[in-house]
RNA sequence: GGCCCCUUGGUCAAGCGGUUAAGACGCCGCCCUCUCAAGGCGGAAUCAUGGGUUCGAUUCCCGUAGGGGUCACCA
């Protein structure tokens, strides 16, 4: 029995690796051209590290002319949840990230280099680890779990690294005949790697983000087929990654340990090893500790939560992008019209450490992505998240004419307001301006320095009377509150009230408080001429009469 | 515990041997203003720690502490 033997006996109907080779040639792209992916497991719940690696690679991608694409990684069946794949398309999509390549749904898939499904490929794995096997750099194990338990427990009483390696493992040189003999006895085993490190030498590696990084050899030999047939991650990455021709691999930094046994098995099989990154984690406080932002502790891990709260995707990949170069805050101030596919990213001008997640940064962020937005962005935007979250927000948003002028308050100029962070706070910034909701409520009038009933209602009727007239242009409308001010014995200015502030009760600011109350209910709104023009003169007076009876 | 990574204000961070240690969010104050949101101006607030190296260390080296990761037939 010769390991080529040994090997047909396990993989009788493995292909040889060159029909794989061949089949997908490796990638003819321009010079520069990098190939990147984002390769999440199907266990429900997308995360947003998941959206934060998708949109890193998405983005190299792109600027240098290359491609990227979603592999599924689905090797471990018991955590597989159903639509699980769905659900990351869906996420992908809804932050604008989909890849030029894999799976579109959760049974198809676009490009040359499929199977994007990790466990549609098990004929290519196994004929891999075939090659392996033939040349002698794999074996069959058949130490059961109860063993290496075992193995595991001794170890730690001798205070020695635990794993399968060097002495301790067990069935590495066990002789062909033996195995092929337990084989043929129907024993279960799996398939180890025969790693040929050694723990005393060193190895220097040099990452794209974390920089140079030195580690022991591997000298595991790691499972690389599971008794399901299936590989683990480690193998599945050599053979994916080579196959689809990944020229960065970006992944978390939970990976950055694994980098030796990765170089050792690329160097093995003969294939030219991917450059990687590993990405700082995402983290967040708690209790005044940093720990990884966790999808069973905080909702905000979840890439779903900032649709359901409201949160633009863009705000998100704003502030994405602003953890993940700190030179895109910068960019962003000088280039507030052109889009973030024109800012250009780097690697290695992200940060080695993890940040803390900050949910009020974010909503700064926001302020000013939903500030660019027009009133029709805003209009569309707010009733697509009331539609799922908010009825009363569609009833009102239903009158779209008029609810667009209302969007359009202070909008669409050099300074737009920045008072919306999340479409949940529409409601609440507009809601007083619709007729049903305002007239037919009761309505608590919050009124300031100006507080007696006989002044407030004065106000309210000399300016219906005498003063209002809804054609007037905003200077004009102004110089008509003034005129009321002078009229009723208050200051016509401000000035001149804090310059003699025991000559007048109040000033033209506080007539105008009245009338703002009187108008909406509330003291502080965007521009009152704005909103009276939006409101019209029937409104208008409607709302005035009805504060003078209150 | 072994191995590995990290450590600049409350948070995100610039900084690559000599700086008054940028900037942003948040906070405070002032200005502008009919009130807010903005905008403008200003303020408080940082180099974890101990040793080196050096004329000089936030920056380089070593130790310590703290934080994080990883040690599966999970990814």
């Amino acid at each position: 029995m010769n390991y080529k033997e040994l090997a047909d006996m396990i993989f009788p109907d493995a292909k040889e690796i060159s029909y794989y080779e061949e089949k997908y040639p490796r990638r003819n792209l321009p010079e520069g051209a990098e190939v990147l992916r984002v390769a999440p497991s199907p266990t429900g719940n997308v995360h947003i590290g998941t959206i934060d690696q998708a949109l890193i690679a998405k983005k190299l991608a792109k600027q240098t002319g290359g491609v990227f694409f979603l592999r599924i990684e689905d090797t471990d069946q018991k955590r597989e949840i159903e639509g699980g794949i769905s659900q990351i398309i869906e996420a992908l999509k809804t932050f604008d990230l989909e890849p030029d390549e894999g799976m579109t749904s959760e049974t198809e898939e676009i490009g040359n280099y499929g199977p994007y499904k990790q466990s549609e490929r098990k004929d290519i794995y196994q004929a891999y680890a075939k090659y392996l096997l033939e040349q002698g750099k794999a074996y069959p194990c058949f130490a059961t779990p109860e063993e290496l338990e075992e193995m595991r427990a001794k170890q730690e009483v001798a205070k020695v690294r635990t794993g399968y390696y060097g002495v301790w493992a067990k069935y590495r040189n066990l002789p062909l005949d033996e195995a092929a003999e337990k084989i043929k006895a129907g024993m279960p085993y799996i398939i180890r790697f025969k790693s040929p490190g050694r723990e005393d030498r060193k190895i220097q590696h040099k990452d794209i983000i974390k920089g140079k990084v030195d580690f022991p050899e591997n000298d595991q030999d790691i499972v690389i087929i599971k008794a399901d047939g299936l590989p683990t991650y480690h193998f599945a990455h050599l053979v994916d990654d080579h196959l689809m021709g990944t020229t960065i691999v970006t992944r978390g930094d939970e990976w950055l340990s694994s980098v030796p046994l990765h170089l050792q098995l690329f160097q093995e099989m003969g294939f030219k090893a991917p450059r990687y990154a590993h990405t700082p984690t995402l983290l967040k406080n708690d209790n005044g500790n940093k720990r990884k932002i966790s999808k069973r502790k905080d909702p905000e891990a979840a890439a779903s939560y900032y649709e359901e709260i409201g949160v633009p995707s863009l705000a998100v990949k704003e502030y994405l992008l602003n953890i993940a170069n700190s030179t895109f805050e910068n960019w962003r101030r000088q280039n507030k019209d052109l889009s973030i596919d024109d800012f250009e990213f780097h690697l290695n001008k992200m940060s080695v450490s993890g940040a803390l997640f900050d949910m009020v940064k974010l909503a700064d962020v926001s302020k000013i992505v939903i500030s660019r937005f027009t009133a029709g962005e805003v209009y569309n935007e707010s009733l697509k998240w009331a539609e799922k979250h908010d009825n009363e927000l569609v009833e009102m948003l239903s009158d779209k004419e008029y609810s667009l002028k209302v969007l359009g308050i202070e909008r669409g100029n050099a300074k737009p307001r920045k008072d919306i962070a999340k479409w949940s706070d529409v409601k609440e910034n507009i809601i007083y301006m619709y007729d049903d909701k305002f007239l037919n409520s009761k309505q608590e009038y919050p009124y300031q320095v100006i507080s007696d009933k006989e002044s407030i209602n004065k106000i309210l009727e000399l300016y219906i009377e005498k003063y209002y007239d809804e054609n007037d242009d905003k200077q004009t409308w102004f110089d008509k509150i003034k005129d009321l001010a002078g009229e009723m014995g208050y200051a016509r200015e401000v000035k001149e009230f804090k310059a003699n502030p025991d000559s007048y009760k109040a000033h033209v600011g506080d007539v105008s408080t009245v009338l703002r109350v009187a108008l909406t209910g509330r003291t502080n709104t965007p521009d009152m001429y704005e909103i009276m023009q939006v409101l019209g003169k029937t409104s208008v007076e409607n709302r005035l009469r009805k504060a003078m009876e209150n």
